[in-house]
DNA sequence: TAGAACGTTTAGTTTGAACTAAACAAAGTA
DNA sequence: TACTTTGTTTAGTTCAAACTAAACGTTCTA
């Protein structure tokens, strides 16, 4: 691969690299992403760790990581013991799967807090302590948790479709142009 | 007030905390809303400290990013120097403002980056080289780039949205359900 | 003018996530 | 069996972001 190439191939890693961490990720796992994207063929974990510059190890958990959200797929050669790896080019579908799976984790935490603490007003208030401080409370945090549960059930339905690209996002996208 | 209020006011706490951590933002930041939302009343920034518990400096510097973002919103007192703010309670505007921000700071740069790599890999084919693994290269930019695109504009139309509640998003759940 | 009451800024510290190096496990091959 | 080739795990390190303590600037009051 000719330099000018190759500059081009850093260039656009290093950008993808930007994004993940600023979405929360770890920068081996954007770059690792857009090596897999620009490489025609499967890649190796050996030929990832030297077109991204990190340590077999990284490599391996963050390859791992991006296995389960769909961002890669794994792809095995008969008689080759290595594993090799192809990027997923559908990127709602990316997009499904990164939501599907803070969903899942954290999102439903942070849910189940607030509803804790919506349980823990009312059950002062049917203590026989209900005052203006409790009524507040008990008023804005079932606001909060409504508007969660909103954004829960909207997420659901943006994962259960079947095709991101072709569905809402589009429509609304269209529409508003 | 009553201890198992206090207990209430910080388990809530920490989960707004959590939530905000995990999308990226500092603790303290979510911690700040989650009392200032379960405030009747404005609060001051000493207030914040002995509520939140962090120093001055950080309420300081944190409260200023929340008012930036339209999350929080600066009350002032007629005769009294003090600052004091109360939560915004519209969270789809919340939603928006936080939007708004990350597409101007870092989405952009992204956008850029991408469009750099793009140009490069062009050059190099104006320059003579035409070759399968330009082409290769270009095409799959051209596709991450339309994506970015698209989610750019998308995501320029939600913010655009008058009330964001009323409007499209809750239209798509609607249906949906 | 001095001092108090604020919010801001800065220099230094803490912290936790992500990384490296290296040991390890598994599975094939001579 | 011993050795190679692969991916994984672990113990320790690095580094950047967020924090603290304290100095600072400003504005009000006596």
């Amino acid at each position: 691969m000719s330099r000018e190439m190759e500059e081009v191939r850093d260039h656009f890693i290093q950008g993808i690299s930007r994004i993940t961490h600023f979405w929360g990720f770890p920068k081996a796992m954007g770059a690792l992403y857009g090596a897999i994207y620009l490489s025609p063929e499967p890649l190796s974990l050996d030929e990832m760790v030297s077109l991204v510059g990190v340590s077999k190890g990284a490599v391996s958990t963050n390859i791992r990581n991006l296995e389960r959200l769909g961002v890669v797929h794994k792809k095995i050669k008969v008689g080759d013991r290595k594993d090799y790896y192809i990027a997923e080019t559908d990127f709602w579908k990316i997009v499904k799967g990164v939501l599907r799976e803070r969903e899942k984790n954290e999102f439903d935490l942070a849910l189940r807090s607030v509803g804790e603490s919506l349980d823990m007003v009312k059950e002062i208030e049917t203590a026989g302590t209900v005052s203006e401080e409790t009524l507040f409370y008990q008023q804005r945090i079932t606001e909060l948790k409504s508007f969660f549960d909103s954004l829960d059930n909207l997420v659901a339905t943006l994962i259960a479709l079947d095709d991101l690209r072709s569905g809402v996002i589009k429509n609304i996208f269209k529409k508003q142009k």
